[in-house]
DNA sequence: CGAAAGCTTCGGTGGACGCCGAAATGTCCC
DNA sequence: GGGACATTTCGGCGTCCACCGAAGCTTTCG
């Protein structure tokens, strides 16, 4: 029985701008194979083959066969918390151009972090939920009873989540506020795809809040949010 | 605004065996000085002095000069709560030898995570405080009414403590198992620290249980720490 | 003030590794 | 089965950096 843990190996994991680039697409939860990986971070497939190799060696990323695609994803959610607590020590990348600021400014929009909602539209969630009293606390935030029966009207599995941990706050990298995540965050997640309140976006990253969904969080909770 | 994070630096400053000795060391929240880390991970000064300035200029490490001596120690507590979620991914570093493996179980027995109390007797504690309904919940703990005042006689700043997030189940390293952590964590550490319950041990590693603090959780809690 | 201690800076060396293109492997589709 | 596609493996090149000893700087002590 040891203290002591090795950071070396996912150190080194972690130490070049394309692994880097590759956890940054993967921390939405998707799975992605390698040459959209290999294009996203403006290496050769040959480059990116070499690195998801690495990431996969230091257990962060699994890979899995699907016909003559391999497709890479986190592998599973202790990294994607240890890359979120990591990610608010770690600088944020500079983004250029208008394309990707635009993109940026979109994915601060709506997005997954890795199973739950994140960016302004799960702080956002979380601040009303906090002001219907549907949640307590501050930044660790416990499921009040009225909230347990709010979301189960909604179809979120309140029971499921209850068997785990049920709330974690989780401090988001673009906003720096606390947003649901943890068990009952994942419901939450689930629930909102499941409905197609939120959609994936055709690339991947970020989400399109559909009409269905600014209906919803309009007249549960008197969240208006910015045009589409 | 953009989303993404860059790893990179915090990666090649994780990514070699003298730093992450030196991250380990610190990780109990002391500081120390450069030429007693070198020691430590077993390279020369200037090796040591070049690895710690990596670590400073990645935001991991802060410098202190003291007259003739600089200590380092960790950068805060967000650094903290980064490594200890990593270190739920990494490998445990091998111990070998009699002395090194006897300090790894002394050090298991009772140490500091940077400002709480962990190891077995954290997790001793936040088990007998959840039997004797001071803590509520599973893997996220709420401090009761009856815990607050039981903390409270035993002179935890509850109330300080209280205006900021309270509780954190923090998973352990060795134990794999939650303990209280967070500013109630921090409190409880720091009110053990003052009592003289535990005081650190000479080489700053791991803590000694005094014979108060064995009084104090056998009575209290009905906890009987193995031998000194 | 001189010597010792603690630490950092500098110069040099050896190994590790990120990168690519080319070739090899495996899969799908006509 | 043949050809296109997705990915990995291989060989080679250039760079980066961990390491040490020696020298330099600052503080402490006699």
């Amino acid at each position: 029985m040891t203290r002591d843990r090795d950071f070396t190996a996912l150190g080194r994991a972690l130490s070049t701008p394309a692994r880097s680039t590759f956890l940054n697409l993967l921390m939405d939860g998707t799975r992605r194979p390698a040459g959209e990986l290999a294009q996203a971070a403006g290496v050769s497939a040959s480059t990116a083959s070499e690195h998801l190799g690495v990431l996969v060696d230091a257990g962060l990323v699994t890979r899995e066969s699907r016909g003559r695609h391999r497709y890479y994803s986190l592998a599973g959610r202790e990294v994607a918390t240890a890359l979120e607590s990591l990610g608010m020590v770690a600088d944020a990348v500079l983004v250029s151009g208008y394309r990707r600021s635009r993109r940026a400014e979109y994915l601060a929009a709506a997005r997954f972090c890795y199973d739950h909602l994140a960016g302004r539209l799960g702080t956002a969630l979380t601040d009303a939920w906090v002001r219907a009293g549907w949640l307590a606390g501050r930044d660790e935030l416990a499921l009040t009873d009225p909230g347990a029966v709010g979301l189960r009207e909604l179809g979120v599995d309140v029971d499921g989540a209850a068997h785990r941990p049920t709330t974690r706050a989780c401090l988001d990298w673009t906003e720096r506020r606390p947003h649901l995540a943890g068990a009952l965050g994942s419901a939450v997640g689930t629930r909102f795809l499941e409905a197609e309140w939120v959609t994936r976006h055709r690339s991947g990253r970020g989400l399109d809040v559909t009409a269905a969904g600014r209906d919803i969080v309009r007249e549960s909770w008197g969240l208006e949010l910015p045009g589409s």
